[in-house]
DNA sequence: GTTGAGCGTT
């Protein structure tokens, strides 16, 4: 025991990073094997960010860190260090680049704000116990929050939901791509109905044309992320020689159309994604893939799911929903299809980290044969018979139609919600899991 | 006091 303890400590080094420059707010991350730190295990704790920056003890400068192929790189050959490492994100760095003067800087970010339109979200399923002051806490790690209404009735009751406002689109669109799990409940965080169509719609997508077949998601994220904050990325496989971008920023999207970009020494087209309609004439609306759960077939999964599925994203569909999950169902929903890598990525971009093995080393080091069979971090996955005896489908990864044909059986016929599948053993399922995948409805 | 889908002025 105490041998797999130290093993895995040889193995995976963890620097410490935080969204700002609050040690309090840090979160171990842990590196690759070859010392780099994947752009996506990045992204998995801190949606949104493009970078790693530390402050210089000698000389106080803050130091930025080498990005190269969605792999960061130690600042010194000697490694990581102690540094405490804080989050770059491309919009906050934008706007300090512009507030150059403090009598206009809030004029400037409100202009700026205005463009990407902020709305109120609401906050379904609050703990009851919740306060508004708790639920501001809660919500500040995605940013300023700048209003926070709990909802009462004429008794002056907690009904249990309640609205808040970010100060910044960025710091809303991070709160909307994740889960939340606030005093161990699940809470939904949406647009509001009544806001639902407010919220103009410019397409954040991009088209790029004329890709080598050698551009990978993670070049496509890297090379555009100077642009804007880019939230979902997708390349399909087999080679079809296009991609799209989605940017967290429309406007950086639709400034980006009509322009010819060198990517790894090659030429490529960006143009306005043609909106995509979601039926099943379309021809790129794989059902039987991906199901029918407003997944629309076009995307990647989130960061996590690295080049394996075609992609690197963040959860460009706001809500789990969008995924064909349903965090407070009870186990899969009827259309439970989508590849596990997906799955298992969404999940990890939800802060699931859990779901991906032992040490967060989920599909960034799967290969095409599914989980390590002892897995490089000395534990068995999950120590599920089910799982390391028949492996996952041939296939595995690839987005493949076969998945839920569940030729080697076990996958669909077992062990979902019968209560003691992934939070049975190993401790793989979600922290204090009492979510839907173990059946265990929420109280 | 109890509750758990929903959609905000009081």
């Amino acid at each position: 025991m105490n041998n797999k303890e130290s093993y895995n400590d040889d193995l995976f080094q963890y620097i410490k990073v935080s969204e700002d420059e609050d040690e309090s707010n840090a979160v171990e991350i842990p590196c690759e094997l070859n010392g780099t730190l994947l752009l996506s295990t990045l992204v998995a704790q801190f949606p949104g960010a493009c970078g790693l920056k530390f402050r210089n003890p000698e000389n106080k400068c803050v130091r930025g860190l080498r990005l190269s192929d969605g792999k960061l790189h130690p600042p010194t050959e000697a490694g990581w260090g102690k540094h405490l490492y804080t989050c770059v994100f491309p919009k906050e760095n934008k706007r300090k680049m512009e507030d150059v003067s403090p009598e206009n800087s809030a004029a400037k970010t409100k202009r700026l704000e205005k463009k990407l339109i902020c709305s109120d979200l609401i906050c379904l399923g609050l703990p009851w116990k919740s306060t508004e002051e708790s639920i501001k806490q809660y919500f500040e790690q995605f940013g300023e929050v700048v209003m926070v209404q709990l909802k009462k009735d004429k008794n002056g009751s907690f009904k249990g939901f309640g609205f808040i406002r970010f100060a910044t689109y960025a710091s809303q669109m991070r709160a909307l791509a994740q889960r939340h799990n606030i005093d161990g409940r699940w809470v939904d965080v949406r647009i509001p109905n009544s806001k639902e169509g407010v919220v103009p719609q410019m397409p954040c997508k991009v088209f790029v044309g004329r890709c080598t077949e050698d551009m990978t998601a993670d070049d496509l994220r890297e090379y555009f992320s100077k642009f804007g904050e880019v939230t979902d990325v997708f390349v399909p496989r087999p080679f079809r020689a296009f991609g799209f971008v989605t940017f967290l920023d429309p406007e950086v999207a639709q400034s980006l159309c009509g322009e010819d970009h060198v990517i790894k020494g090659a030429s490529v087209s960006v143009s306005s994604a043609a909106p995509k309609i979601k039926n099943k004439n379309n021809p790129t609306w794989k059902e039987e893939q991906y199901g029918s759960n407003s997944w629309d077939g076009n995307h990647s999964g989130p960061s996590g799911g690295s080049t394996n599925n075609g992609g690197s994203s963040n959860i460009d569909s706001l809500n789990m929903q969008n995924l064909g999950i349903n965090p407070n169902g009870g186990g899969p929903p009827p259309n439970f299809n989508l590849p596990i890598s997906l799955v298992a990525a969404a999940l990890n971009q939800a802060g699931w980290s859990g779901f991906l093995g032992p040490n967060n080393s989920g599909p960034n080091n799967w290969g095409q044969n599914g989980p390590p069979q002892n897995s490089n971090s000395g534990k068995n996955w999950n120590n599920n018979p089910n799982w390391n005896q028949n492996g996952p489908p041939p296939s595995w990864n690839q987005g493949n139609p076969n998945w839920n044909g569940n030729k080697n059986g076990n996958w669909n016929q077992g062990n979902w919600s019968n209560g003691q599948g992934w939070g049975g053993n190993g401790g793989s399922g979600p922290a204090g899991s009492n979510s839907g995948w173990n059946n265990k409805p929420q109280t």
